[in-house]
This record gives C-alpha cells, sequence and structure tokens, in this order.
DNA sequence: ATTACTTGTAATTATGATAGTTACAATTAT
DNA sequence: ATAATTGTAACTATCATAATTACAAGTAAT
C-alpha cells in the first residue's frame, strides 16, 4: 500500500508553477516536468483549483497561485488531491461477530487509535509549507552548481 | 488509499488468542470472530509467527502468544504485516524531467519530510500495546453489561 | 495404520484504485 | 476561421486486496 503520487505531483506543479512565475505554466508544461500525461495535470489541477490553491480557467494558457506559497501547508495539498479519506487512512474489517467479545468491541476500540496516529501524520504534513519545499530545492540548485564549478 | 485490514486483523488476532487463553485458537476459531475464511487467518498468523508474536505449528491446532501483550506494541503489528513497506507510505512519482530544477530535486526534498510523517504515525503506533487494546475491550464490556441490568 | 482434523501454500477470482491514454466538447486569443 | 488550451468522459493496463478452492504435510486418537 502506498498514497497515491497524486500528492507528490500536487505538491510538484505548485512549486514549479511558483519557480515558472515568469512563464506560462500550461498542463503541457508541467506535464513535461512531472514527465506525465497533461492529462493527469489536468485532474490534479482541477483538484488544487476545488481547494483554492490555483486558478485556472478553460481555454487560457497557464495555471497560477491562487495563495502565496507560505500560506500552503503539505496538508492543505494533502487535502486538496483527496489522497486519504478522513478518518479513513487504516481499513478496519467490516462485519466481526458481534457475538464475540473482541468482535464486538474491536472497532470501537482501535478506531479512535487509528485516528491519533493518522492525524499525527497529517499534522507533520501541516508543519511543512511549500515554500519551504521550494526554499530547499534552491538551496539544492545552488550546492549543485558549486560542486559543478569545482570539478 | 487505504492501509490493508491486514493490521486490523492482526490485531484482533491476537487480543482474542490472549482473551480465549483458556481455549482453543484455531484458524476457523479466529475467523469465525473476524468474519473472514480461515485461509485469511493463516496467512496473516504465518506473518504474525515470522515476526515472533505468535507460536503456531502445523497440524497442531491452537496459535499461543509468543509475548505478554503489554510487549507487543501496535506498531510491532504493522511492521509484521507488512501493510506498508519502509519509507514507502507516500508514493512519488518516477521520472521527474532532470532538464527542469523542480523535477530534478524534487525526489530529494520531500523523500525526508515524507520520512519525517511516516515516522510520526509509526510513533503513535508504538506507543499503544495491545494489552492497551485488550484493557479497553474489558472496560467496554463492563460498561455494556451494566447498561443492559438498568434497562 | 487408518481416520479426522489442522496448518501451510499455491492458484484462482472479483473488486477497486491508480496512472496513463485517446477523444472531443467548450473556451479563448489571434 | 484557426489554433491552442482546458475540462471531461471513456477506456485500458497494472497492481493490491480479500476471499475462495484445493491439496500436501503434519499431528492426535482410536
Amino acid at each position: 500500500m502506498s498514497i497515491s503520487s497524486r500528492f507528490a505531483v500536487g505538491i510538484h506543479i505548485l512549486t514549479l508553477i511558483k519557480m515558472n512565475k515568469n512563464g506560462v505554466s500550461s498542463s503541457e508544461f508541467l506535464a513535461g516536468s512531472v514527465n506525465t500525461n497533461p492529462v493527469v495535470i489536468r485532474k490534479i489541477m482541477g483538484m488544487l483549483k476545488n481547494a483554492g490553491l490555483v486558478k485556472v480557467r478553460p481555454g487560457i494558457a497557464g495555471a497560477e497561485l491562487a495563495k502565496d506559497l507560505s500560506e500552503i501547508t503539505l496538508l492543505d495539498v494533502y487535502k486538496a488531491v483527496n489522497v486519504v479519506q478522513d478518518k479513513e487512512l487504516f481499513s478496519i474489517h467490516e462485519n466481526p461477530n458481534p457475538q464475540c467479545p473482541v468482535g464486538r468491541n474491536i472497532q470501537h476500540t482501535i478506531g479512535p487509535i487509528f485516528e491519533i496516529a493518522q492525524t499525527a501524520l497529517e499534522k507533520a504534513l501541516g508543519n511543512v509549507t511549500v515554500e519551504d519545499v521550494e526554499r530547499d530545492m534552491i538551496e539544492r540548485e545552488k550546492l549543485n552548481n558549486k560542486m559543478l564549478r569545482n570539478e
């Protein structure tokens, strides 16, 4: 099991729109960087749009950010692209036996525990903004350039 | 996306073996409580056995705990049943464009962030033992019995 | 030793999510 | 008009899950 790469792609898209702010970020352009089909990008873009993170209009080339990257956490992106439903990161078997003391309590007992774990995950994502991601990339580019010059 | 119910079933099994310690916990018996096929139970049991959590022997009916429930955390069960691979809770798109500043850095940038989030999740699971689960169930049973007497 | 029961596995199936793709209507700009 | 783009629908391939059937191998009782 793995959480859909839509999440990673969503982060990629937002960061790239920002770094390409003087250019036009069409779905074709973004797809070229992610290395996927433009339709995949448009689908994800639709979700980011519904969540109020980007501005896109039919017929008009190029997406724009609806907020500053410092105001978008990874949790916002994660929620936007619907990779995990509320309280449903962990699945629990559906029809345990009500005649059994364990069967009739298991769902109520582990449900709240699973929620705590899911919340811990989401809190960690809420502590990072897409601007942090952008900053780290800029830093990595600087380091790479330095290394190239010294070779 | 959801983490396989093998995890929840694993917790169910361990708790039930304990609460049924005076009886024989065959795969058929456990399947009856989980409400699934005995083969599903045996597969999960095999994983719990490999992780050193239960003792089972071919031909001999009934599984037993290999450790006290107080020594088994939910994280141990989660690792045992292989619902999520190490560092792979979140998937990242595979071949981003190395010609693009975002494409060539995205994996290295978000990889560690995703690991932090996954670790937060796992830490939360490590804070709870299967004994805590058992205790909560016993508590719920007591409350239910009280309510029935008062009706 | 035969019988009955159990565990351990392999193989098969149905289902659902993911990611990619083609096709095309609707929209906008030149 | 023409060209380019977004937004969707529809279809496909692939994979994981969970359930199921079938059966070999092990154990226990008679």
